[in-house]
DNA sequence: AGCACGCCGACT
DNA sequence: GTCGGCGTGCTC
């Protein structure tokens, strides 16, 4: 007898942990750990995931597994052991764990069955219920629920006229087309085809055919192939020669395009001496962890592809991360082009189907490498020999919700598991990449230049308070119109960046100065101009705008902030001769619309391309010479320590958009604060100088990269509650803690409520404390009852991105 | 997280 | 006396 100890899918600390069930005898053979199985849990099935796989259980009475979904693992013992990893170092549940590791279409879907019971007439049931069981023999509760019904179906239920039953379904649905292959060998096809009368010519075909090939065959391509029909087939598969098979096809993304194959160019000095060192620890198959600080325009990516090109002449994989949002079919086509079918891609534009196909290509070892946003960093390949984050100071590598983990310290996990160095390629690396590569903790690799000898562009910082002062009450000042006419006039292409979205950031009103704002959540309303209606970004309340004000009941209501669609309208106002193309969330929402709107802009079918955050990376157009950001400051007061480099970061990013080919390019960078180091800096483009200077500050604040940081956030409907709460774990964590540690806190969120739930912090600044984690997981125990009970949450975010 | 069980008040 | 409200505790 066998038993399997199973990690159910019920995310909840009480079931955080594994549940022994026994192994039919049918499965006791093929069950392992790391397969999929559902099990009954209380009075309900769920899904699980076997972690391990023994001869005893000290368990009483257990329960057999229901069903063994997988044959092979879909998580490998390595996988296994991250998972466990993940629990202790997020402080999330295992399940969570497993479940960020695997596509979603693993993921099960519950369902409640109704059924009617044994010897029960449709005629004994409730007059409400009757018409639901005449034509069907089951019901989902959710319709039940939907059509209100609820309380006649209980009654039925009671009274055992009806059975309720629990469905676990799969998502995972392989798509197949009928095959064949064949039941015999060679000789005895042929002999098979000797033995057929003159007429079964066609059947004799079929048979030639496999006594050439061995493999299963699509049904459809050995009809086409052999000018036939399934008859022939048939009448074989009767005669016990062939069988059919179904086979499993791939939903392929990038099916109908073309990828010219392309060929390694040859490296420069600096790109050669670059890689040599990565080639020499592919080759030894020793972990180490490289920083590449690169130029835009270096080069990164053809040093990615030769060294990928290296570890796959191995016999190795590798896992190429990028950010999501740069995730560009340009991206994508230089890793197909180079590297062909051998390439599996996975991102949020792919529909749960196609996601769950590419994960399925990577399982069943059929390619090699992997081009993914955060997610990919989980592949499930078992001979790792390189793994590449590209734009390693991307916050997007940090997933903000459970498990709150960053793909970079997965990178370095797997990399010491499979013994293979981590890329970390930027242009602006995060402060504690390069802090670490600058104690020698990553080594250090640079590309100072760039690619066809090209110069990094001017940039002209423009003044906005001066513009205003001498009368130009517009968004664009008048040295950046004067750059976009002169554009228009030759030509040429240009980008224009602003990081907003919506019409205006908020409705203010000039004489009282109200903000109209969520009632529901501490935040302005943002105002849509398409539907006319103010919209709250965090929780989606929408109310019609007002042209009175509801304060003082003055029409001096104004419309304050920028956004894309404003820019758009000014635009066309100033200069109706262009042709802009918007991008920005609104515009792009729909699937593949991303990609239209940036081969119209390819085309030239427009020469200003407008938009934000997701125009400012990894676009490369030789037409655009221009680049303008309309305002530079708009994310350097947000509340948090990162501001200056992020838009440092961003600053320089889009910068790195003009003049990349044989036009030379120039920049513009509108600013309120003109005289901020970080922006100063980068239209310098003097990354060393704006390290050292911010360095100074983070250590003067006891900011990371000198101090880790651990976010404890507290919500609840009752502010009192709150403040107390976190009032108890600040103090708590403060007299536990190490004299070396700071704990700020309780102070509110910067968005002090959201969805009418007040949210309060809990900063914990440290070194070195190793009962951190121990202290946090006692705190979340201590608060358990007040979770189950009263809807408290306690959110803990060990090395934080975003304050929020 | 669900769900059953069990104990109380408001009704036929 | 019974229906159904919600607090409590369990799930191999």
């Amino acid at each position: 007898m066998k038993f399997a100890s199973v990690i159910v899918d019920v995310a909840a600390k009480q079931t955080d942990r594994a549940f022994d069930y026994s192994v039919p005898s049918k499965w006791e053979e093929m069950i392992a750990p790391g397969m999929r199985v559902i099990v009954p849990f209380g009075p309900r099935k769920v899904q699980g995931f076997v972690i391990d796989v023994k001869h005893s259980t000290e368990v009483k009475r257990t329960k057999p597994i229901e069903e063994l979904l997988d044959i092979t693992p879909v998580l490998t013992e390595e996988l296994l052991n991250l998972g466990h990893w993940l629990t202790t170092h997020t402080l999330c549940y295992a399940i969570s764990a497993f479940q960020a590791m695997l596509p979603a279409a693993m993921k099960a879907k519950y369902e409640k069955e109704i059924t009617m019971a044994r010897h029960v007439e449709t005629k004994q049931l409730h007059e409400a219920v009757k018409p639901f069981f005449e034509k069907e023999s089951s019901v989902l509760w959710k319709d039940v629920e939907k059509g209100g019904l609820t309380s006649p179906f209980y009654r039925d239920i009671q009274k055992g006229l009806l059975d309720v039953t629990y469905v676990v379904k799969n998502r995972g649905n392989k798509k197949t087309l009928k095959g064949v292959r064949p039941l015999l060998s060679p000789q005895e096809l042929m002999d098979l085809a000797d033995s057929l009368p003159k007429q079964a010519e066609k059947q004799k075909d079929v048979l030639r055919y496999f006594t050439e090939n061995t493999e299963e065959i699509f049904m459809k391509d050995l009809t086409d192939f052999l000018q036939t029909t399934q008859a022939p087939v048939k009448a074989l598969v009767e005669k016990g020669a062939l069988a059919e098979v179904n086979m499993e096809i791939y939903r392929d993304p990038y099916e109908n395009r073309t990828f010219t194959p392309s060929e390694p160019f040859p490296l420069t000095d600096e790109q050669t001496k670059v890689i040599s060192p990565i080639l020499a620890h592919i080759e030894d198959e020793l972990h180490r962890v490289f920083l590449m600080y690169g130029v835009t325009g270096s080069g990164k990516t053809e040093v990615y592809l030769q060294s990928i090109d290296r570890v796959l002449k191995k016999g190795q994989e590798a896992i190429v991360l990028v950010p999501e949002i740069s995730l560009t079919p340009q991206m994508v086509t230089r890793f197909k082009e180079r590297f062909g079918s051998k390439v599996a891609v996975l991102h949020s534009g792919l529909s749960t189907g196609e996601k769950y196909d590419e994960w399925r290509k990577i399982q069943r070892q059929e390619v090699s490498v992997v081009v993914g946003a955060r997610s990919a960093i989980f592949a499930p390949f078992t001979n790792l020999g390189i793994i590449i984050i590209d734009e390693e100071h991307e916050t997007s590598y940090k997933q903000e919700e459970n498990p709150r983990y960053h793909a970079r310290d997965i990178a370095i996990y797997r990399g010491e598991q499979h013994n293979c160095p981590i890329i970390l390629g930027s242009a602006t690396p995060t402060l504690e990449s390069f802090a670490r590569a600058q104690k020698g903790v990553y080594e250090l690799l640079t590309l100072t230049k760039r690619m066809n000898d090209a110069s990094l562009p001017p940039v002209d910082i423009i003044d906005m308070r001066e513009e205003l002062r001498e009368g130009n009450r517009s968004m664009f000042s008048r040295l950046l119109l004067e750059k976009i006419e002169d554009r228009l006039a030759k030509g040429e292409q240009m980008v224009l960046f602003l990081n907003k979205r919506g019409h205006s950031s908020f409705v203010m009103c000039r004489d009282c100065g109200f903000v109209h704002s969520c009632p529901h959540c501490e935040i302005s309303l943002t105002y849509h101009r398409y539907q006319n209606v103010l919209k709250c970004h965090y929780c989606g309340h929408e109310q019609p705008t007002t042209t009175l004000c509801p304060e003082c009941n003055s029409d001096h209501i104004r419309f304050f902030g920028t956004g894309t669609q404003k820019v758009e309208e000014e635009l066309t106002k100033v200069l109706p001769q262009a042709k802009v193309i918007r991008m920005d969330v609104d515009t792009t929402s729909r699937k593949g619309a991303h990609e239209t709107l940036l081969t119209k802009f390819a085309n030239q079918e427009a020469q200003i391309l407008l938009g934000t955050q997701m125009i400012a990376k990894g676009l490369d157009f030789p037409n655009v010479t221009l680049v303008g950001v309309l305002s530079a400051d708009t994310m350097l007061h947000l509340p948090d320590f990162r501001a200056s480099e992020k838009t440092f970061q961003l600053l320089t990013q889009v910068s790195g958009r003009a003049g990349r080919h044989k036009l030379p390019g120039e920049v513009v960078i509108q600013t309120y604060t003109p005289e901020h180091y970080s922006i100063e800096l980068a239209s310098q483009h003097d990354y060393g100088a704006f390290y050292e200077q911010e360095m100074q500050i983070r250590k003067l604040h006891k900011y990371p990269p000198f101090f880790y940081l651990t976010l404890v956030t507290v919500s609840h409907e009752n502010l009192a509650k709150v403040v107390d709460v976190t009032d108890k774990i600040s103090q708590f964590m403060r007299q536990k803690l190490s004299s070396q540690a700071v704990v700020l806190g309780p102070v509110a969120s910067p968005i002090a409520k959201i969805k009418d739930r007040y949210r309060y912090q809990c900063m914990i600044k440290y070194k070195l404390e190793p009962s951190l984690i121990p202290l946090l997981q006692f705190v979340t125990e201590q608060y358990q009852g007040d979770i189950q009970q009263q809807n408290l949450t306690i959110t803990i975010d060990l090395h934080p991105y975003s304050m929020m």
